[in-house]
DNA sequence: CCGCCATTGTACCGTTCGGTACAATTCCAA
DNA sequence: TTGGAATTGTACCGAACGGTACAATGGCGG
């Protein structure tokens, strides 16, 4: 909690667009410092760990964010198709229609994977059951709810990697918008 | 051409590992340099401008990989569904069953896209145009065609995006099994 | 007004970074 | 055999790295 400017939700989520865009081995402390507004020393102070520790607030921070904009939606009550609708507007603006990075595509690279695998193996599972839900309630089986579940979190990952990789987003936004319609069509298409 | 042992081949080879696994910001010249043996004279008397020639070095060695290994034989004549079943067992290997990252993926985030977003583009505008050639000779729009061979891709980079962060490498495994049917289905199923 | 403690700036630690200089070595052609 | 080019090891550069020590600062409860 620095008291002079910025909370500790606004410190985290500075770091979450440092790490967003430099990955976990490419945000050097001085950057996390400058995109902060706060000191090395202050930032020990809120995150003893370091980058580790940094890293780990982000994740954190960023479960809950999910869990509210993304998977409560998911899991509340109406018609199937429009909490699809709902999921694949609220990803559009979050990654910017496909023109900003996704944290986890990034630090699920290679080392770091080891490191925070816990934390985003959660976020994953969390992300597929909230999909799967929605899949259950439209009537499918609960493994057919759950293949289509990682299809589409396959798919969105894929999306924003191919999108950032063609410089083309018409790419990620196509993909949002087939999106529904294809988890919702019926089985043995 | 180190005379002593490596081949260049096999020197890019050993760079591109360490891309692979560690990103290019996580590649210090120190692991380059032990990974192929030679010493950081060498590595600049090959790659004078340094990780920058490295990395665009073993995207061209991988383009031409690629184009070998995977574009020929969707180019060449044969039934489609064929053509898509060597495509998925040769990625199946490539990338031991989803167990190992995909270098294009990891060098698509943050300030590495800009710098080698050319070849980036390239790799995957071909491999695009190579799944979108057999979909044409199975008889489908030039507009669908793109599409489906579009969205081939994202599903195979968002399958290895989740199996790595899932830990779930099966998730990458299926993938690759219905991904051939899929898009070979009739449209507007 | 005081004292305390969270917070912070500054200076610094040893290490590693990417990169260079240069002399020694190796190699092959002549 | 020799000369020159290709190759390499070693030593080194300044900068930046992640991280720490510590003294000053600041605000806030008593």
């Amino acid at each position: 909690m620095p008291p002079a400017s910025l909370s500790r939700t606004e410190v985290i989520e500075r770091l979450t667009a440092v790490l967003r865009r430099r990955g976990f081995a490419g945000a050097s402390l001085a950057e996390l410092s400058k995109a902060t507004g706060l000191g090395k020393s202050s930032l020990y102070h809120y995150f003893p760990d370091g980058k580790d520790d940094m890293t780990r607030a982000v994740l954190a921070h960023l479960a809950t964010q999910l869990q509210q904009a993304l998977f409560a939606p998911l899991l509340a009550p109406g018609p199937a198709r429009r909490r699809l609708d709902a999921m694949a507007g609220t990803l559009d603006s979050f990654y910017r229609g496909g023109r900003e990075a996704c944290l986890l595509g990034n630090l699920v690279v290679g080392e770091t994977r080891d490191r925070f695998h816990g934390e985003l193996a959660a976020i994953f599972e969390a992300w597929v059951a909230a999909i799967a839900s929605v899949l259950r309630d439209a009537g499918f089986s609960r493994a057919l709810a759950r293949t289509r579940a990682e299809d589409a979190v396959v798919r969105i990952e894929g999306a924003l990697v191919l999108a950032a990789g063609s410089g083309q987003a018409a790419v990620f936004e196509r993909t949002l918008r087939q999106l529904p319609a294809d988890l919702l069509a019926p089985a043995k298409g």
